[in-house]
Formats: C-alpha cells, structure tokens, sequence
RNA sequence: GGGCGAAUAGCUCAGCCGGGAGAGCAUCUGACUUACAUUCAGAAGGUCACAGGUUCGAGCCCUGUUUCGCCCACCA
C-alpha cells in the first residue's frame, strides 16, 4: 500500500501522531477488519454497544473500544472467524435533551444545522421549543444532528485502532433494523405481551414525556412532612390528621387511609373527612398498606399520583383524579390553582391551609424523590394511558439462561443482581412522548374504533373495518426497546440473512456494568423472545472510570478527561494500555496522567529495544541470522535457554489469562518480560556476543533478538496496535524478513490483506507456548547469575567503588563452578567487573586479606578492594547478614521440628523447606567464615 | 430495608489453585555506560482494616465488627 512508505532506518523516536491514522488507513483499505469466513470454524462476534449520537466520544468509549478490541484482535489472530460490528444508537430522550437545550439557547450550532435544514429562521434571538418546529422539522434536524455526530464517533473510534468492519455499520433507526422494532413490536403483541393501559408512570414535566422506572435516579433530599387536618363530616370539630411530603397531591386525595388493626382509629373507617380547599367529600378507609407507627397512621390517598396509592385506589375502587398538567402545572381539577406550577401550588396551598388552621405542625424530613435521568427534574408520578411490555413471562427464560450457565457473567457476582432484578421485574412502560426515534406501530380507527397493529411503515387503512381514517399512535419508544433487538437486529432480523445464520448468537457482550437491567438484561429477554436463542454466551462488565480523586466524571463538574487530549498528548497505545491494565473486570477505576506517562513510556522502551534489534541486524552485513530452530544446539547459551524459556511460559501464561478474561494481568506479564527480562538482562547480555569477534555467536545472537521481539510484538500487538505493527512493518522490509516470516506457522494467506496486499501483524498468528523450550535448569541457573550481578551491583554501591571502575572478583562456586565459569563474561559485563580480574573456581586456592564478602546462594562472591574497605562496616555488614540468616534458619527448624506439618504438609511442600534449611545453614557457615577471615 | 464492592508500601493499584507479599508513581543515592534520561544502577518503605475461627500453614477460606463507595427498594 502507498499509506505505507518505506522507511530504510527507525527513527530515533516513536511519533504517535504520525503513525496512527496512516496505520488505520491501511488497516482498514487493507480489508483486514472483515471476518474471514469459514464454514467449519465457530466465528467470534461482538455487537459494539452503541454510543448514543448525542455527542463525542469519552472515556467510558475509550475502555469499551479498547476491552473489545484487544478481544477481537486476540481472536483475529489466533485464526477465529471475527466479526466486530459498530452502529451508533439514536438515543431518543437524550437527543431530545441536546436539541432542546440547543433550541433553548438558540446555539450558533444548533442555529446552524436549522440553517442546514431550511427551517425558516425565526426572528430575533427568541428561544425556540420543539414545538416551535413541529414533529417533521424536528426529525429532519434530528437526522442533521445524527449526520453530524456519526461521523465524529467514527473518526473516534479510529483514533483508538477499533478493529471494527466498517462495511457493516448499523444505526438504531436504520430501514432494517426499524423495520425488526415494529417486527418484534407485533409479535409481542400478538401473544399479548405488549397491551395499553391507563397506569401510574413517571412523568417528567421538561422532557414532556413518562420515563420507566429504570429511569428514575432516587436522590436523598431535605424536604418537609407537613401534618394537615382533614375535618370529618358530621362531626364537631372532629378531624383526621394525614401526613404528606407532596402537599399539592391533596387537590387529587379520593380517600383517607389507616391500617386495619389500628385501634386509634377504628371508630372513624367509614366516615368521611372533608377534602381541605376543595371541600370534596372523601371516605375514611382500612388498608393493609398502611404502616400505623408513620407519620399519624393516617393517610391520604391520592391514587392519581402515588404508586402505593394507586393500588390502594384499585382495591377500594376510588376515583382517579389526576390534578396535573404534563408539563406540571395543575389542572382544571386543581380548583383556584389552575394554572399554577406545582411547586408554587405546593407554598400557596400550604399558605392557605395554614391560614384556615388545618396545619398541625411542619416537620423537617428526608426521604427520597425520583428526578429525571437525563435531565434531573423532580418526576411527577401520575397516572396516563401508556403502552408497556408485560416482562414476567420474558424474564423467566432468561433467568434460566443465566442459572443453567448457557450465558455466563463475568465478573460473576453480577450474577446474583442480575437475578435479583430480573426476578422482581415489573412492567416495562415503553411509550414515550417523544418525536425522534421509532413511532408505535398502531393506528387507531376513526370509524370502528379499533385498533390495527402492523409491520408495515404506513398503514393506508383500518385492518378492521377498512376506513381510510387511521391515525397512528402519536408516541414513539423507549429507546432501549431498539436497543434490545441490537445482536440480532444488526445482523438483519427478522430475515434469515447469511450474516444472521453465521454470526448469531454473538460470543460476548462487553459493556459497563451500570446498564446491566437497561439493556443487557432486555436484550437477553428479547433475544430469547425473537429468535428463541441467547444473544451472546458471555456477558463482560467493566467498572466505570473516574478521576485521579475517585469522582464520577461529569460536564457539570468540569472534571472529564477527553480521550483525545490523552492520545494527542501520549499516544493511542498509550491510552489502551493504561485503561487495561489499570482495571480488573467490574472494578471502576481512576485514571491518572502518570499511568498514562508510564504507558508512553513503554511504548518508547519498546520502540528502542526495536530499534536495537534491527540496527544489530542491518549493520552487520557479513552475517546471516538463522531461524531459530535451525541454531546448533551447542550455539544456545544459558541466556538464550533463559530467555527463550522465559518467553514461551509468558506465551502460556499469557493464553490462560486471556481465555479467562484477565486482560490486565496479561498486560502486566508482557510488559513484565518485555521490560524487566528481555530489556534489562537478554539485551544487555547480547551486547557480548554481538560486538564479540565470533560471526556465528553473532548470528546465534541476532536470530533469538528477532525472535524474541518478533514473537513479543505479535503478543502485545492486541493491546499496543500500534507500536507493534508500526515496528512489525520495520522487521517487514529489513534484512530479517526472511527470517522472520518462515517462522510464522499457518497459512501464508493469512500475512495478507483480503486483496492481497501487504502483511500485517494485525493476521499473524498469536504466538503459542512450545513446551520444548521449557527449561527449568537454564531459569534456575540464570536466576542465580543474576542474584550474583545484583550482589556485586549492591555491594559496590554500598562502598562506594566508582561507576566506572572495573574491580576483581573471585567466585567460590562448588559444583555449580563448571556452568558458571562459562557466564564470566556476562557477570563481568553486567557487573562490571575486570574480566582478566574474574575467577570463578569450586574453591579459591587463595583469599585476599582485604575483601568483601558475598554470600549468594551457595555461591561466595569476595570483591578485593584493598583500602576502600572499613572493617568495622564490613563486620557489621556480615553480622547483619548472619542475624538475619539466623531467624530465617529458627523458622525453618521450628517448622520442620512440627510433627503435623512433616506428616500432613505435601511432600515437596516439606521437601522444599528441607533444601531451603540446609541452604540456609551452608549460607550462614560462609558468612561465619567470612567474618573469622576479616579477623585474622 | 435488602444486596454488592473496596480496605495491601506515602499515593494509585496487582496478587490465579492457601505454601515467607509485588508493580508504577513519589522519596533518597548515584550514573549522559555506543537502543532508550520517556533511560540505567541501587536504597528505603507493609501488624495485608479489626476480632475470632478452620488449617500443619491464611492477604487469600468461614463468622462477626468498623470505615468508605455503589446498586436495588411504592414508609406517605
């Protein structure tokens, strides 16, 4: 591909912003997004939980592109059949809320796109209302606003190398997925679990239109109880006292309630009280529902606007007085306040009781109120005709997917809130008195009467009697109900599409816990409902992120961290990498400008060892690396042994963490082994051979760089996109192609693009752990090469030996002084120690009187240096040592002396411990020695 | 009123199957050693919230307690 110039050398640093959106093109044109289908393999699907197209992307976008990507990528590359489908969600309420506010203000945006759309501009700079607009105008601006913000959500989700197959985008209010809304809107009608009916909803007065209950946010307020006298008739003087929160609602009280068993007030249940203000006379009733110990014990009953209420209205047949206007101010049925807002009519009202002395008293008191989610208007429960989803009979099948394991939660304590809720499930209110989004599919008869449900978009006539005077339902739906069709709607239900046949059910759902019952719970329901199978087989639920305090981000606290200025500033793979690896699965997590400083740092450490790598390879043009398995036996040194051992259980353990969702911890372990094993000790112990006179040591050398980095690349390549396959690329056009890509086992096919362009990381393989490279004697012995170069770092710090000076060193090995006589190089380098001062024997034939000494292992370490050494530290120094030993050796004894653990502990448990003594005792022996010797 | 999560180094967090606790950042020493100062070498720093229990052995399992956070719930 021309998006991709080849460049002879790495620059010295890795540019970010010069990589990432070239790399993206050719990703995408490269065709390397699409599944590669393949009858006989189970594919690997995602639905992309769609963001709303209320406006640009956040953090919460960013995990969500980044958790499902690195699945994805993972799957891609392990040769799975993979399928990323992204769409957006029209977001009814919350589009409505963004456009009201627009409109409100009269936004030069907002103005701008009524410009786009030929509204005729209103004079002035009067602040507009949608029903300024008028249904059709609105829609039209709606869909100028979706234009506008999909293709920003796309750009975003570019920015972050989602993986996803563009020629697949799907939008909630797409021809065919509207089409699957009114599909699966009849079906459930049709069985009866979708009916209409007068009910309590909550209404919010802003957005015009009731919300279900999953949409009410309960917040903790201060407010007041007030006490209110209801007289009773007939009676001198003689009343009632009822307490309320909602004064307002008495205009609406058909009833005054106690408990049955009350004696207090058994004598007056079938009396009546005369309604305060109106003079309405309302009956004394005995209800179940009442709690005698609140309040008086007394209650009013306002069946119109309170759920609890409204039952009781039910079970005592009273009227329904419904005393508000949807946009909360009282109604005609409100007498003198007509007119009024309800909380004006709430001062005035208790005001005038006050003044007519039937206020007992006002009591300060918190309790919880129901605001709106979207826009935090205190809901106004009340009672209208809506439409609603008769939810029991949808949740029992999908409680049992969950329970019998056909779908699996992770983490798995959202199991259990997952059946809590779904188990107490009520009715799903799912009418909205809303313009933008999926209109009722019902029309209404003007000549019959009679209702007609249909699929189609347009209903020219009444099914029943024919009349062409059909109207259809004004509201439209909740936009969770398209949101619960999404895996399946996508891939073209109702039609038995190819797509539907292969790619469903999908494999897992990623999304944030916080719409665990607002979708994830629905779409289960739904899914089992419309093509009676699940879904998705796994549901993964990651915490929600906050910032560096721990606060929920929000506009109005100013404290959101925009994605973009994260990835400007260090880099996409920067971003991805600290948002997983900073998070474990359901657990929120608070970012911090320095994770994100110590991930771009990485991917700078990761660039260099690259770098190192292929200027190794390219500069020494008289050698030829080999593959690695082609390397002679005898040219694999302990490091080599070492790292390679190193790598493949990386390999493995990276596998396992991965198939069990532990993204975070596989991302630690990689950075663990890139940084901490193959930078600081493979390369640096490298530097001998490469820059040694050996040409085949040379070429040993290279050949495991390579392929340790190579391997290592296509590891993290799922997490870090692109610094790997910016750095793949490299390796690509070098020398070490050759080498390189006849190690990658399968298919050629698969290093290249659907058109058969060029290769990218993005389809090699995944590397797999080969157990043949496993090697315990080469880890342990390595391990003990370190410990003696740390040893000798340690020493010469703690006395202060120069930097740079090279010292002596004399190695009392025992029998380990055969293999590590051959690592004197590597110790000597790392160590910087004199090599010609380097001895390493079983047995020192002679001990310098001034030295200091190192017990490491089994292994005695003495550094003579003559005159820098105070004796009195140094005998300090070994006591220390000696002590500690001591404890340690107190310990193992106690242990060991414990019959229990001797005869119950498991045999190498015990075994170990016994090694671990005698080592001990051989360590403290040495440092006696040592310290006699410094004596004499 | 129910339920869930968290509590581990100064800070932010890992810690799988129970077998002498780790990382990053911050702090302190030192180093421009030819991939990298976005680096390197080294140091210091922990009663794993508290109290019991199970176990030969507990950060991990069980019971209770405390603090913080969250979710659900129609006490007006």
């Amino acid at each position: 591909m021309e998006t991709l110039t080849k460049a002879k050398e790495m620059p010295k640093a890795y540019d970010p912003k010069k990589v990432e959106g070239r790399l993206y093109e050719f990703w995408e044109k490269g065709g390397f997004f699409k599944p590669r289908i393949d009858p006989n393999k189970r594919p690997f699907v995602i639905s992309m939980p769609p963001p709303n197209v209320t406006g640009e992307l956040h953090l919460g976008h960013a995990i969500v592109d980044t958790i499902e990507d690195i699945m994805i990528r993972w799957h891609r590359m392990k040769g799975d059949p993979t399928l990323w489908l992204p769409g957006s969600d029209h977001a009814s309420i919350a589009v409505h809320y963004v456009i009201d506010k627009g409109l409100t203000s009269r936004s030069p945006e907002m103005d701008g796109l009524l410009k786009d759309i030929g509204f005729p501009p209103p004079p002035g700079r009067k602040s507009l209302a949608r029903q300024d607009l008028g249904r059709e105008w609105f829609l039209k601006l709606g869909w100028a606003w979706r234009e506008r913000y999909s293709g920003i959500i796309k750009k975003q989700h570019e920015r972050l190398g989602a993986s996803c197959d563009w020629s697949r985008e799907r939008f909630t209010m797409d021809p065919g997925l509207s089409r699957a809304v009114r599909e699966s809107f009849v079906r459930l009608y049709n069985k009866g679990l979708i009916y209409r009916g007068q009910y309590l909803a909550n209404r919010c007065p802003r957005c015009g239109t009731v919300v279900s209950d999953l949409e009410v946010v309960h917040e903790e307020e201060r407010g007041k109880l007030y006490y209110v006298r209801y007289p009773l008739t007939g009676g001198d003087d003689e009343y009632v006292t009822v307490a309320t929160t909602r004064p307002e609602t008495i205009l609406g009280d058909t009833a005054v309630a106690v408990h049955p068993g009350d004696q207090r007030y058994k004598d007056v249940v079938g009396r009546y009280a005369i309604l305060p203000v109106l003079g309405r006379t309302i009956p004394i009733i005995a209800d179940e529902s009442v709690d005698p110990s609140f309040g008086t014990g007394a209650v009013k009953v306002t069946p119109a606007h309170d759920p609890t209420d409204y039952e009781i209205g039910q079970r005592h047949k009273l009227q329904f007085i419904n005393v508000m206007n949807p946009d909360g101010t009282m109604n005609q049925y409100a007498g003198i306040y007509a007119g009024m807002d309800r909380f004006a009519c709430r001062k005035a009202l208790v005001a005038h009781l006050e003044g007519q002395g039937l206020l007992a008293k006002v009591e300060d008191y918190v309790h919880a109120i129901g605001h709106c989610q979207r826009c935090d208007t205190i809901l106004e429960p009340s009672i209208s005709e809506q439409w609603f989803v008769k939810t029991k009979p949808l949740a029992l099948p999908a409680i049992a997917a969950v329970r019998d394991g056909r779908i699996r939660i992770i983490p798995e304590r959202f199991t259990k809130i997952y059946h809590n809720w779904m188990e107490n499930i009520r009715d799903w209110c799912i009418s909205r008195q809303l313009w933008w989004g999926h209109r009722i599919p019902v029309w209404y008869c003007d000549a019959c009467g009679k209702e007609s449900v249909t699929v189609e978009e347009t209903l020219p006539a009444c099914l029943q009697c024919g009349s062409d005077r059909v109207r259809q339902d004004p509201d439209i739906l909740d936009t969770w109900f398209s949101s619960a069709l999404w895996p399946f709607s996508t891939l073209g239900w109702p039609e038995e599409t190819d797509d539907l046949k292969y790619f469903y059910p999908t494999s897992v759902l990623e999304t944030a816990y916080d719409i665990l019952f607002f979708w994830v719970a629905r779409m289960i329901m739904m899914g089992l409902e419309c093509t009676g199978d699940i879904p998705f087989d796994t549901v993964y639920l990651h915490g929600m992120i906050r910032d560096e305090r721990g606060m929920r981000m929000s506009k109005t606290k100013g404290n959101v961290v925009n994605p973009l200025d994260v990835m400007d500033e260090f880099g996409t793979d920067a971003l991805r990498f600290t948002l997983v690896t900073g998070s474990t699965p359901g657990n929120d997590m608070k970012l911090s400008r320095q994770k994100v400083e110590n991930s771009r740092n990485f991917t700078n450490k990761l660039w260099n060892a690259a770098r190192f790598v292929l200027q190794a390879i390219e500069n020494k043009e008289e050698v030829k690396p080999l593959p690695v398995q082609e390397i002679p036996e005898e040219r694999l040194l302990l490091p080599d042994q070492w790292i390679l051992s190193r790598h493949h259980r990386l390999c493995a353990e990276v596998d396992r963490l991965m198939a069990d969702y532990q993204f975070g911890e596989a991302g630690r372990q990689i950075y663990e082994f890139l940084w901490g094993e193959f930078c600081d000790w493979y390369i640096e112990a490298s530097k001998i051979r490469l820059y040694g006179h050996d040409p085949e040591a040379r070429a040993a050398t290279m050949s495991i760089l390579l392929y340790v980095l190579e391997r290592t690349l296509r590891l993290l390549h799922p997490f870090m996109p692109f610094v790997t396959e910016e750095i793949w690329q490299h390796l690509l056009f070098s020398k070490a192609a050759a080498m390189v890509l006849p190690n990658l086992p399968g298919e050629p096919a698969l290093f290249t693009s659907k058109e058969g362009g060029r290769g990218s990381i993005m389809v090699a393989p995944y590397p797999q752990a080969e157990e043949r490279y496993y090697n315990d004697a080469a880890e342990r012995e390595m391990g003990l090469v370190l410990e003696i170069v740390r040893a000798i770092r340690n020493a010469r710090v703690e006395f202060e030996v120069e930097p740079n000076r090279r010292i002596a060193a004399l190695i009392a090995a025992g029998s380990n002084a055969g293999w590590l006589g051959d690592q004197a190089a590597v110790i000597a380098a790392l160590a910087r120690v004199d090599p010609e001062r380097l001895a390493i024997a079983p047995h020192l034939a002679e001990k310098p009187s001034q030295a200091l000494g190192l017990v490491v292992g089994t292994v005695e370490v003495l550094l003579p240096l003559a005159g820098m050494i105070d004796l009195a530290a140094e005998q300090a120094r070994l006591e220390r040592e000696m002590a500690a030993t001591e404890s340690e050796i107190a310990r193992a004894v106690a242990l060991l002396g414990n019959a229990s653990f001797v005869s119950r502990a498991p045999a190498n448990v015990v075994e170990k411990e016994k090694e671990k003594l005698a080592a001990l005792q051989e360590r403290l022996d040495k440092l006696f020695r040592r310290k006699e010797a410094l004596r004499a």
